[in-house]
DNA sequence: ATCGGTACCTGCACGC
DNA sequence: TGCGTGCAGGTACCGA
């Protein structure tokens, strides 16, 4: 569920909460979101105050001081509620000096690990979304051969993005989700940059989007669903010609996209 | 390098 | 009411 906006608030709605508190104990309920051993992580953990927390991409890292961190992945269905009360979707409870953290995760996707240093996957994320410049956004385009969506879609290439803001920036961008990557001119480019800068701002502006399952850190939902002109809009009038939106599929994800908007 | 397919999980909407 | 199917914001892995 959660991309870069989602993170963002969850992020900025934890920060204050979180930081400086000191860990008490620590639970682990699933073998899929902790894939280590509950036990020796919750000890690893036990004592450590939170120095401060980061997303990177769609990673939520804690510091925890001594070059060890914990990064939280929310995977498609994942939540970190402040205060939150566990129930039957509970993966993990933090207990801190003051507060308690619960992360809940209905289908499991998501992954917390505890690391000495920063995971290979986070180190290997390509530069974020909301942070890389017009310029080098370009030259990394330009040498990639495949299709825009996916490749906006893959984190080492650009990290952020996710299935929602990608058809609403192409859309925006009025580039076809098919569109060769390389063979994008200089305007069309500049267009892309600029709408996944615009929709992302929005969107946290917005609290992010809750389709079914996100809340941010206080468990309240987004708005910026509202606000969605393709996603989730098949069949329905494209806001600037009237064309009905379009869902075909694009490296298995469902895609969104004006067929007369947005042309090849 | 990139692509397509599969897998991982669970719940929900929908059609019959 | 019940059952089968397809779909869902995520990433990883395999073979081509």
């Amino acid at each position: 569920m959660p991309e870069l906006p989602e993170v963002e608030t969850v992020l900025r709605t934890l920060e204050p909460r979180l930081r400086g508190r000191r860990v008490l104990e620590t639970h682990f309920y699933s073998r899929l979101v902790m894939r280590g051993d509950p036990e020796e992580t919750a000890g690893r953990l036990r004592g450590r105050v939170i120095r401060g927390l980061e997303r990177r991409g769609k990673f939520l890292v804690l510091d925890l001081g001594d070059e060890t961190t914990l990064t939280i992945h929310l995977g498609m269905t994942g939540r970190l509620l402040w205060r939150g009360t566990p129930g039957p979707y509970t993966r993990a409870v933090f207990v801190f000096d003051r507060g308690r953290l619960v992360y809940d995760d209905v289908r499991q996707f998501g992954r917390i690990e505890l690391f000495g240093a920063l995971p290979g996957r986070v180190a290997r994320l390509g530069p974020d979304a909301l942070s890389i410049a017009e310029q080098e956004f370009a030259t990394r385009l330009h040498a990639r051969r495949g299709h825009i969506k996916p490749l906006l879609l893959n984190q080492m290439f650009l990290s952020g993005m996710g299935n929602i803001y990608t058809d609403e920036a192409l859309y925006r961008a009025r580039i076809h989700p098919r569109a060769i990557a390389s063979r994008l001119g200089r305007e069309r480019v500049r267009r892309l940059y600029q709408a996944i800068r615009e929709i992302l701002r929005a969107a946290i502006e917005s609290g992010g989007s809750s389709v079914s399952d996100y809340v941010d850190g206080e468990g309240r939902a987004g708005f910026f669903q509202f606000q969605h002109q393709v996603y989730g809009r098949e069949g329905k009038p494209c806001p600037a010609c009237g064309t009905p939106i379009r869902r075909i599929v694009i490296a298995q994800r469902g895609t969104h996209y004006c067929p007369k908007c947005q042309r090849v």
